[in-house]
DNA sequence: GGTAAACTGACCTTGCGAGTCAAATTGTGG
DNA sequence: CCACAATTTGACTCGCAAGGTCAGTTTACC
């Protein structure tokens, strides 16, 4: 199988060929695509555009009229911001031999992620269903959240009623509690992972006291 | 120990002993507060003021006339709506001799609630601070959580990396998933709780595949 | 320097519900 | 049945924040 979301970000929504740009506008743009990366990563694909100009120095105007607003430059940057460090999960996870080890890898990566880097929450969230890059990136996910629990299945390390819906689930509500709650101390939120993936690992008591 | 909150509402914000409300008024009052009780059980306590006076056949206007807003209506109704299930899911649980079991019913109560009951979301998630009752039922919250999560502890039902603090949390992230995400089926939504339930119990693989 | 490209930032838009208040209505006591 | 206070009403204002637009200005390029 080849390597995960090879060519997600083939002419993303930028600056293709078309009629080449004056220096100034190819300098803004370059400036914003850098802006934009450090404040994705830093504060989530919901960042005001605003705040995006104002680290690279332009007027709000020029991210409309380099990239047409922010599913565009989405678009652009997705892959340094999010996509690269996903789909290195999603690689290094199938590379795993033992089926069972494979989906505690897979959740504990996924699950650090979104606590390190907000535009994962937002990406998983699918926060914004018109960008293209983005809604492939989910659908890799999906495709992997099949593997995985087939495999775990089968394997017997994961409790039998678990689906791979419920792993989607899963993820989207870590990602929601990333959202909307309040960020919890490093050491809190991998402990509560541990808890999360015994819940569903197999050979439960489940009905005792 | 005494029925937990016993005393929520005495004169909660509403109509007190004060100047008698002319006859309309009164009648208005409480076909606002039978309104209420219908709305914020079924859409939460966000509800739009707007829906609840619809409902009650009169304006918005009068809302304010005879609760001074939002705060003051749920003050009025918020026995009727969750506090009474609410104290009734501590009592029992308190009542529960096996402390093993004490958590696993609390847990599995309170999600139940939380996914037929709006409002008991909205309770839990502290939308609305300024409301005394509110918080008064929140304070009950945390100390029957403490309660538990010592008991479970003691007896070795519980794993013992497990917090007091956690248990707040997964209730709490619980609600957020409810308010933010979409509902799921019932027997999914289950089906969670019991993997939630068997990740917070004792014994756990935690290290193996 | 002339011209088209590009930038700028003030301004408009969207969305939704809380909360207000002058004017209209209605209950009440006499 | 009236006078008048109590009450209701619903149109209006407010808040708030970000996205998106465009006339006017600046800048790159030949």
């Amino acid at each position: 199988m080849a390597k995960a979301g090879e060519a997600v970000n083939d002419m993303a929504g930028a600056a293709p060929s078309e009629p080449r740009l004056r220096a100034d506008a190819e300098r803004n743009a370059e400036q914003i695509r850098r802006a934009a990366i450090d404040a994705f990563r830093g504060r989530g694909l919901t960042v005001p555009l605003e705040e995006v100009a104002k680290v690279a120095g332009v007027s709000k105007g020029t991210i409309f009229n380099r990239f047409s607003g922010r599913i565009g430059l989405i678009e652009a940057v997705i892959e340094e911001v999010v996509a690269t460090e996903l789909y290195a999960i999603i690689d290094r996870t199938r590379s795993i031999a033992e089926p069972g080890k494979q989906l505690r890898y897979y959740v504990t990566a996924i699950r650090d992620l979104q606590y390190r880097q907000p535009a994962v929450v937002d990406t998983v969230l699918q926060t914004y269903p018109d960008s293209k890059s983005l809604m492939a990136i989910c659908r890799a996910g999906t495709e992997i959240h099949d593997e995985l629990v087939a495999a775990g299945r089968a394997c017997g390390a994961l409790r039998s009623d678990f689906t791979a819906d419920d792993l989607h689930v899963l993820l989207h509500d870590s990602a929601l509690t990333l959202k909307h709650g309040t960020r919890p101390q490093r050491d809190d939120y991998d402990r509560r992972t541990t808890h999360l993936l015994d819940g569903i690992h197999a050979q439960q008591p489940t009905a005792a006291g």
